[in-house]
RNA sequence: CGGGGUGUAGCGCAGUCUGGUAGCGCACUUGCUUUGGGAGCAAGAUGUCGGGGGUUCGAAUCCCUCCACCCCGACCA
């Protein structure tokens, strides 16, 4: 491909409304450009991209043994009432009507779909194990949708449902799908872990997510490099300490902390450690149906944080959100930015309806003596703080995320932190859906029975920002050769002066074409400077620089992107050595 | 939803406080020069200053209102 017959798009400054690196290097190497919030389109050089992601993630499910289909994404309501999604979806869910005012959506995700189709298609056991799946665009109205296509409402999703006759048959659909996506993230040549995750709404039993190691990720996950053992930070158990609870050393005292609110503020101000603090976070569980909503007191230590999936897992707590200031002040007559657990239990033996106050303690705080909390008076707090002796043992559950150089849940090692992008998530949904909707087989006595479902879900957009956001330096992006628009550049310096570079890169682009790479053979009319600068911002990573000065010797020049200098090459071998140089993209 | 911020040429920005009829850099067009790391000179084109309403002789600028977009949202701030 030459450049003058494509479209490079590249800009010089990101636009203003991007902040991570992989949105602004989309925006600058024109791979995408934004429609509206959360919608953008996808330019030539970004679809190439996307469709070479999609290619590999096809062939590796064809390869497990699943089916690709096509749904509409538009979905009747009918179907998702069947499962009460319709309901609990919520705004997340993009509702609209036809002329007939008959209800749809815009599909988020399509399990009813599915459903509907095996149920109508499949009657026997024999039929079974069916995986099927596609690569379709979903929608979610995100409240904030954000980083550009790593996080938009409209993305390009690989959706795949398997259905079996039995659990047994739903692990070893579960365990190719896998290994199956292992595969695709490999082969893409990205840094991943699979790691143990919490199920959320969808719910199930088994589940794991796929995460791409990167710095700037939502998703922190914690993973023992001796145990193996990896697993979402919302997840990972925080052991309680071994060590017991020391003595009360100390009395209790209350301590002058003017303007000073948090646990740092305070250790600093007292000079204790700040693992002698505890923190108290007020939260209200609605039981709704007219009972009165109830307030609970969480405490972690001060340097620790609280981790609220496991939170909302505990009874009484599900779902939950967090006090308001009026609430804190009404019920706990104290001032938020001072409270603290000493005291308020006692409420229960005041007149009135307030019933006692429930405290729940992180593991790590139950083992804990002579802290600091706040004294529910506004610039003082309480230190040699002690359980049973200054207040009444809490309740106790893990509540708090992992850090890292905490002991691995197995008990084999010590977990590490790091930063991660999910880009694919896998469940086993066993028959939470298939019994609602009514997918049933026939089993080989004649009984009627509901299949067991996995499902497993890549968001195929979102591994392109991925890989930018672990593969990019400060020029540019640096993909790796099985995501690449194109593999090589050919980057003539005077291409409309010299017939000899001319003709040497005619002919190395022809030959790397003939070979079987996709090349991209920059000939426009521009200064080297700006075919340099652009091929680094596209990031394509393998580059033949074709000149006078090395013609001269015979010479081009060959860089890899990632490289910091070039390599001379004999214009004869240049093509088979650069075909020595390219990555096999295809599967092992 | 709550809080904060931004909207001026394709992109990045100044001008707004203190009202006087719109500017800079890059990109774009034409010509000449230049040509191994985002060129130089010259000439040129490009704007309902986010929309609507108001105040005023006069509004990008002051007031009201709507809209779009971006950022943050557990240390009870």
């Amino acid at each position: 491909m030459r450049a003058t017959e494509y479209y490079l798009a590249t800009l010089k400054e990101a636009p203003q409304e991007a902040e991570l690196p992989s949105h602004k290097l989309m925006l600058r190497a024109g791979l995408i450009r934004k429609l509206a919030s959360g919608l953008y389109s996808w330019m030539p050089l970004g679809l190439k991209v996307l469709r070479k992601v999609e290619q590999v993630v096809r062939e590796e499910m064809n390869r497990a043994g699943a089916l690709e289909i096509l749904a509409p994404p538009i979905q009747p309501a009918e179907l998702w009432r069947e499962t009460g999604r319709w309901d609990l979806y919520g705004p997340l869910m993009l509702r609209i009507r036809d002329r007939g005012e008959r209800e749809f959506c815009y599909a988020p995700t399509a399990e009813e779909v599915l459903c509907d189709i095996v149920r109508k298609e499949v009657k026997s056991y024999r039929q079974l194990p069916v995986n099927l799946y596609q690569i379709q665009t979903k929608f979610r109205d995100e409240i904030r949708p954000r980083f550009g296509v790593m996080r938009a409402r409209e993305f390009v999703m690989k959706d795949a449902y398997s259905f079996d006759a039995d659990f047994e048959g739903l692990k070893r659909s579960y365990s190719a799908m896998y290994d199956a996506y292992t595969r695709i993230f490999t082969r893409l040549g990205l840094d991943f872990r699979a790691v143990a995750a919490d199920t959320g709404e969808i719910g199930g039993t088994g589940s794991h997510e796929f995460q791409v190691i990167a710095g700037s990720g939502e998703d922190a996950i914690a993973y023992c490099a001796a145990s193996g053992y990896a697993a979402n930070v919302e997840l990972a158990e925080a052991l309680a300490p071994r060590e017991p609870r020391a003595a009360p050393a100390h009395e209790m005292r209350k301590m002058s902390t003017p303007g000073k609110h948090t646990c740092e503020e305070v250790s600093e101000y007292l000079h204790i450690p700040i693992e002698k603090t505890v923190k108290s976070i007020v939260v209200m569980h609605e039981p709704g149906e007219g009972r009165a909503p109830e307030m609970a007191m969480l405490l972690v230590r001060g340097d620790h944080t609280l981790n609220e999936v496991k939170v909302s897992k505990l009874p009484r707590l599900n779902p939950f959100r967090f006090a308001t200031d009026a609430e804190i002040r009404t019920r706990l007559k104290a001032p938020p930015g001072s409270l603290g657990p000493v005291g308020q239990r006692g409420r229960e033996a005041q007149p009135g309806t307030e019933t006692a106050l429930r405290v729940v303690a992180d593991r790590t705080v139950a083992a804990m003596s002579d802290f600091c909390t706040g004294a529910n008076e506004e610039g003082f707090h309480l230190t040699g703080v002690n359980w049973g002796r200054d207040l009444a043992e809490p309740e106790v559950a893990d509540i708090r995320n992992v850090v890292a150089g905490d002991p691995s849940p197995d008990g084999k090692g010590i977990l590490e932190v790091a930063r991660g992008i999910e880009v694919g998530h896998v469940f086993q949904l066993r028959t939470a859906y298939t019994e609602k909707m009514g997918v049933t087989y026939i089993d080989e006595k004649g009984a009627t029975r509901p299949m067991e479902m996995g499902c497993y879900g890549i968001g195929v957009t979102r591994v392109v920002a991925a890989a930018i956001e672990q593969n990019h330096d400060e020029r540019g992006i640096i993909w790796p050769d099985p995501m690449a628009p194109f593999v090589v550049a050919v980057v003539p310096m005077g291409y409309r002066k010299s017939e000899a570079v001319k003709a040497a890169a005619d002919s190395l682009h022809a030959a790397l074409e003939a070979a079987g790479a996709e090349v991209l053979l920059d000939d426009r009319d521009e200064r080297p400077g700006v075919l340099l600068a652009d091929q680094e911002l596209i990031g394509i990573p393998h580059r033949l620089v074709v000149g006078e000065r090395g013609l001269k010797e015979g010479v081009v020049e060959y860089q890899h992107r990632r490289e910091a200098a070039p390599t001379r090459v004999a214009l004869d071998e240049a093509a088979a050595f650069v075909r020595s140089r390219l990555r096999d993209g295809k599967p092992g």
